[in-house]
DNA sequence: ATGCCGTCATCGAAATTTGTCATGTGCCTG
DNA sequence: CAGGCACATGACAAATTTCGATGACGGCAT
């Protein structure tokens, strides 16, 4: 440990760490921050060294945090959080005006929330109005122009030139391995709710993919689906991060399903300066952190 | 301005711009923190140009702050104070205890009340009991055993081996210029109260200096002598700190006052973890920052 | 067991950043 | 108007950071 007065904690390592911690390890993290595996490991070293304590548990594969890897990683959450609506603070013009902004369930508990808390700090004269339904529904919603911006899942291969990619998500065909699928038989199908848009490309597969769904669930919540899954019920489309380890991938015979992206669309109107602006900072805390953090 | 995304504000650079700010200046900042004056303007400019923006406005003599600089000063405090607090957390061992600790008025609005603070946060076990009084009467109870330690005053030449040096602080003879001493007569004095340890020095020099005072005024706080000073009731004893733009150093004729300084005295108890710390944390803080920051 | 794969540590070289010294500039004061 | 003070600037040296390559280690499947 250096002597005691001249540690100082860079503020690119408190985002190394908060990107392994987010990123589940040093390589996936380096990539997130846009720097080599040797670069991330080193700067962790050097911080450890100059605290004289280790932060984590080494392990192929698994890398765990310590206890004072833990402690810091709550500091260094808050001292970036500080750091970063400085850095906007001082390049932020005086905006005013209304949003109305739409966002889907699964990005309420992201960092969007973060985001948003710190637009409205630094923003006080913009009011954001937000509405929180299906991708579908927003997606109609920006049309009519009753929204200037929404969050909304798309499959991959629908993104516009003028959307801003969140992140991507797989989408995996699943079932309980207690569950056997008989040859030419209709396949239990369980759903998410009428509006949500992949269930369309679903249920349109009968007619393609010689499958035949047949619909015994119905849920509007991700939760639903994956009880259902586990029990056996039947087999569902679910992203990866609703994947557990009792449920099983399946890859024959089923078509593949389609890549999904999470986007900010924007509305038909064109000028909106405090729309800019939130839209410019999610961008740089995407590209920061290469993706949102999203709760699992 | 560089990429949006890959700004950075260094912890130093805060830093810097912190010590400017409370030493009034980019050289003396530069000595409280041990680095050569370039090399904190350096600093400052290159934070300038990856913000876009001025933070200082410079001049010989009086460097100000910008209000985007006075923007980032607030932030700067804040992310200083969470990654100070955290370096802390992180080398802290478990403590429990009490100490009694005495403080002057003086201190009591410094960063002192920080480290207080703090060191409360980090250290809930540890009942700190802090009592203000002047520093005759703090050292009186530290030599009776009432106290664990003091931040005292003390002549310079009275320092101990085991003091912690706060800050100098030099003293002079001060009068309004429309105050035209007599010579041969008696000289009118504004005093501190009784306790004040330094009116002792003052009336003592009749005896040697050839200097007679008479005192004409009593009051306890700096502030009362500072407003009869300047009405030109007499002379007094006053700090650099609270000189006034109107009024006059003597320096004939008065015997040269001691040179004063603060310190943080030990009592004589022998063991206490908690105090360890606790004075180890101060010591930190003077260091870092070259001495502490105290209300004028 | 054995070999493969993914993850991380480590090493030397290259690139970047940071600090120092020496010097230049502008301003205020006597 | 000279001298001093406070800051800026440029060149160079030192330290730090990054990268690419390589090696070690553990998990996993054969």
């Amino acid at each position: 440990m250096s002597d005691l007065n001249n540690r100082r904690l860079e503020i690119d390592a408190l985002r190394a760490i908060w990107a392994i911690r987010h990123h589940g390890g040093i390589t996936r993290a380096a990539e997130a921050l846009g720097l080599s595996q040797s670069a991330v490991s080193h700067k962790i070293k050097r911080l450890e060294t100059s605290l004289g304590c280790e932060l984590l548990n080494r392990r192929a594969g698994a890398t765990a945090f310590t206890t004072a890897g833990e402690e810091l990683l709550d500091y260094a959450g808050r001292i970036l959080g500080l750091h970063d609506e400085a850095l906007l603070s001082l390049s932020k013009t005086a905006l005013a005006g209304r949003i109305a902004l739409g966002l889907t369930e699964d990005t309420t508990c992201s960092a969007l929330a973060h985001i948003l808390g710190r637009f409205r700090r630094l923003h006080p004269d913009v009011t954001v109005r937000t509405q929180v339904r299906m991708s579908l529904v927003l997606r109609a919603m920006l049309e009519q122009g009753e929204l200037d911006a929404a969050i909304v899942q798309v499959f991959a291969h629908e993104v516009r030139p003028t959307d801003v990619i969140l992140f991507r998500e797989t989408l995996h065909w699943v079932k309980h391995p207690s569950l056997i699928l008989p040859n030419g038989a209709s396949v239990p199908f369980l759903s998410f709710h009428d509006d949500c848009f992949y269930r369309h490309w679903a249920l349109d597969i009968g007619q393609d993919g010689g499958i035949m769904l047949e619909t015994v669930f119905e849920c509007a919540s991700a939760a639903g689906i994956v009880a259902a899954v586990s029990s056996g019920m039947g087999v569902a489309l679910l992203n990866e991060r609703h994947l557990r380890p009792d449920m099983q991938i399946i890859n024959d015979h089923f078509p593949v399903p389609p890549d999904l992206v999470y986007v900010v669309r924007r509305g038909r109107k064109v000028r909106n300066a405090a729309l800019d602006t939130l839209v410019a900072e999610i961008e740089s805390e995407i590209s920061r952190y290469g993706g949102l953090a999203l709760a699992s």
